[in-house]
DNA sequence: CGGAAAGTTGACGCGGGTCAAGGAATGTGG
DNA sequence: CCACATTCCTTGACCCGCGTCAACTTTCCG
């Protein structure tokens, strides 16, 4: 089964980044083709990650970013203690390993939470890039401060909303960015468990659960185990209303 | 009066960046002289900030990046219901500025929480810069790397820690972000509100005031108003173990 | 001196955490 | 194919940490 794996999969990866659909959320926007080429030469297309496997962890030695083509990511961080913060899910088109150029090692670890295929790019060839690409430069610097004011978004909704709101939140933002690439932003599946779900937003797992049946109850959404029908839109959003920053969580 | 401190400060001011003392928290960490020269040449001295002067509002086209010499400031944003989320504190030798590099607007305000001399940099000469002295690139990097893990920090503060330890985490935070620019870790003043730190902590001020003086009768520490004199650096520190990241929160 | 802003302290109640028990889906070996 | 275990999720009962409300004190500043 591993090897019949590999031949369907090497062929679905052989994708240039002028080919990728994800173009505008990755780094390329608005290179023109010779640009996209140069990075193209950098990517690492890897085979498909299996569920459950790690694509760095806290403390490694950092050296690229990744971004998600397909699939879904948990980045988190343990406590001494033992327990686990999760930072985040990413999604395709979303990329990875910010953290880590700080200071030479992973802050967080990122882990697959179902099968997913993944481009890694160095960051020296990146930085060597930037040199030649200022376009590219500018990119880089949008989508890390985009990562810091979706940080600072999350930290409004900890320190501010019920659970109620946070959820909601949660919700809606997985919905705007599963329509951002194109799927249906009323339907979707949760790749993530309760567990994660409660431990991305400070809640007990118990309490996920209950919101997600009074949520059924009151008529927005559906929810069977992680198929979720948003049924109405208009009252999860004026949930939210005045939450900054709903864009990625 | 205004004039007389105009006079001071011009003085007080006239200093380039290789005589500033915060060289290795800022951007010019490990550059040679000729390249300080070219940073020097971009940075913008303003004359002093009052106390409660903004440095930039959200929504304010954003154009530079700030970095604090002396005083302090506040980052926080506001919902569309009107209330505010205080986002973090900035020290001399740390830099604001950097949510406003994602879409040509700041995410979030910055105001002076005392008065305050602070460099302002442009964006653009910043990023003209880098293409000749690719140092400088990465330190950037680096500082908004930075950024993110003390954000992810912050969440795991919000979402797992309780109000007893968010505090002894920020207080420490406090003291070690003290020491590092040469003053004491055990005896400082906060230059925040318990209101500011309450918001910023999740909790209410009337919490903050509580554990205060809490923190006070079980020998921890010794406040006075804003006077804060750390007695058992030990048991403040049990208190927060495990917490990640508790250099900047 | 008066009025406002900041901080402190006590009483009370609720949101959501914890504990416990019980489904429902998925996997595993016989 | 079925017993059995395991993991994930749900639901109920209880209770505690911390938010809310309110009264008071202290400091600040004209």
């Amino acid at each position: 089964m591993p090897a019949k794996q590999h031949k369907i999969n090497i062929d679905s990866i052989k994708v240039s980044c002028g080919d990728c659909s994800l173009t505008d959320l990755c780094l390329p926007h608005g290179m023109n083709g010779q640009d996209m080429d140069k990075l193209d030469k950098i990517v690492r297309r890897h085979q498909p990650y299996q569920p459950g496997q790690h694509v760095y962890r806290a403390g490694d030695p950092s050296r690229s970013l990744f971004a998600v083509r397909s699939g879904a990511l948990k980045s988190y961080c343990t406590t001494q203690d033992g327990d686990e913060q999760v930072l985040g899910f990413t999604l395709p088109g979303e990329i990875v390993g910010l953290d880590g150029m700080s200071d030479g090692a992973y802050a967080s670890s990122s882990i697959t939470l179902e099968t997913a295929s993944i481009c890694e790019m160095p960051y020296e060839a990146l930085e060597d890039l930037c040199q030649s690409l200022p376009g590219l430069n500018r990119q880089m610097m949008r989508v890390v401060s985009k990562e810091i004011t979706t940080d600072q978004g999350m930290l409004l909704l900890l320190g501010k909303r019920t659970a109620e709101e946070r959820l909601a939140a949660f919700l809606l933002s997985l919905s705007s960015r599963y329509e951002s690439r194109g799927l249906s932003r009323q339907t979707f599946n949760l790749p993530m468990s309760r567990q994660d779900i409660g431990n991305y937003l400070g809640l007990a797992i118990e309490t996920v659960s209950r919101l997600f049946a009074s949520f059924q109850k009151h008529g927005l959404l559906s929810v069977n185990r992680r198929e979720i029908i948003i049924l109405d839109m208009q009252r999860l959003n004026s949930m939210v209303e005045g939450c900054a920053g709903s864009s990625k969580l």
